[in-house]
DNA sequence: ACCTGAACACCGTTCAAGT
DNA sequence: ACCTGAACACCGTTCAAGT
């Protein structure tokens, strides 16, 4: 039957591309050819590339968002939902399947930047709060939410950068450990029991 | 005068696209602009846009290490030698006139890859020698040098996906004193003296 | 409402022709 | 040896015309 394509199969299809290739995979022409229509059609859903380019950041931002919440819903103890966010994030992520790889790749794009802000936030609000109730106060948690998320995003980009550097579950053990093991308050002028 | 364009000026051109804009901004048609130049001057330097890529690339290379074996050199301690890279890594790294965010951002290209994957290479082995010298062991070393290359790597992209976020002295001194803290042994079968 | 097809601008690439 | 200028392919964008 044929049905015309709707705004959101051009929408996931530029998502795989993304994922794929990167930001410039996301070009009409390409993906008019996969979808079997012409450019013209793409103008009707559209109102440029542009728009595409933010209709799939949108998708992206949305989908990443529901992803880590359910993972982290899943789990009560604070600590385990730190190690299993870790756990979730150096996994699959590296692997080309996740877009988050070419978004960071297009990270100076100015189309880009404001929507990797927001996600960037977002998710570092979410690992104050974690922090936050594996007992640190709030100036220690701020600190060890961005060391942990600046871990993180460069154990993806370390991956990237040298693949098969990271695969040894050892080294990734000692990430992890150190995110976990950061959980407790650091030294400062305050006394404090010793266990 | 106006002597002709030399392939070397082609090339520092480009690098400061490169650092600028992105490796998309390492295109032809705009350079020749910039440079006064020919589209068909340029073809007469350089085999194609992949060769100027190329041209780039080792440029970079070779700077990056020169720089760094440069900044190295100039301190014995190994502690302050790793404090003093972190700090050197942390500065104007960020802030859009190096070429390395560039770089990194097209880390999937296949032109780039082989080329940051040396690079990396290459400052894993410094960093191992580093914290090798600072009194751990191999196995240690490497552990740790590729925590605190992860942590270097991310806390620049951390900026660039939220800017202004790690510009307080306050946290970038946290992210040195745990690299710094780093270089001791952690904890394992072996016992050891308490403090 | 949704799509086609032709047209044009932009940039990578080639090449015959100039000095 | 080094460069120009015209030509062509590719992709973003527009638009008149089709159903």
């Amino acid at each position: 039957m044929d049905v015309g394509l709707s705004r959101d199969d051009w929408a996931q299809a530029a998502l795989s591309a993304l994922a794929e290739e990167g930001l410039a995979a996301v070009a009409i022409d390409p993906l008019a050819r996969r979808l079997g229509a012409t450019k013209g059609s793409f103008y009707w859903h559209f109102t440029n590339r542009d728009d595409l380019i933010a209709a799939v950041l949108e998708l992206w931002e949305g989908r990443d968002t529901t992803d880590v919440i359910a993972a982290l819903d899943a789990l009560d103890d604070p600590r385990a939902r730190l190690t299993a966010l870790v756990r979730l994030a150096l996994g699959p992520a590296a692997r080309g399947t996740d877009p988050h790889a070419g978004v960071l790749a297009a990270a100076s794009d100015p189309r880009v930047a404001p929507v990797l802000e927001r996600v960037t936030r977002a998710r570092l609000a979410t690992l104050d709060r974690l922090y936050s109730q594996a007992g640190l106060d709030e100036a220690d948690a701020r600190r060890h939410a961005r060391l942990a998320y600046a871990l993180y995003i460069g154990t993806i980009d370390l991956r990237r950068a040298k693949p098969g550097e990271l695969d040894g579950e050892d080294e990734i053990e000692a990430h992890i450990e150190l995110m976990a093991n950061a959980a407790r308050p650091r030294s400062s002028g305050r006394a404090r029991p010793r266990s």
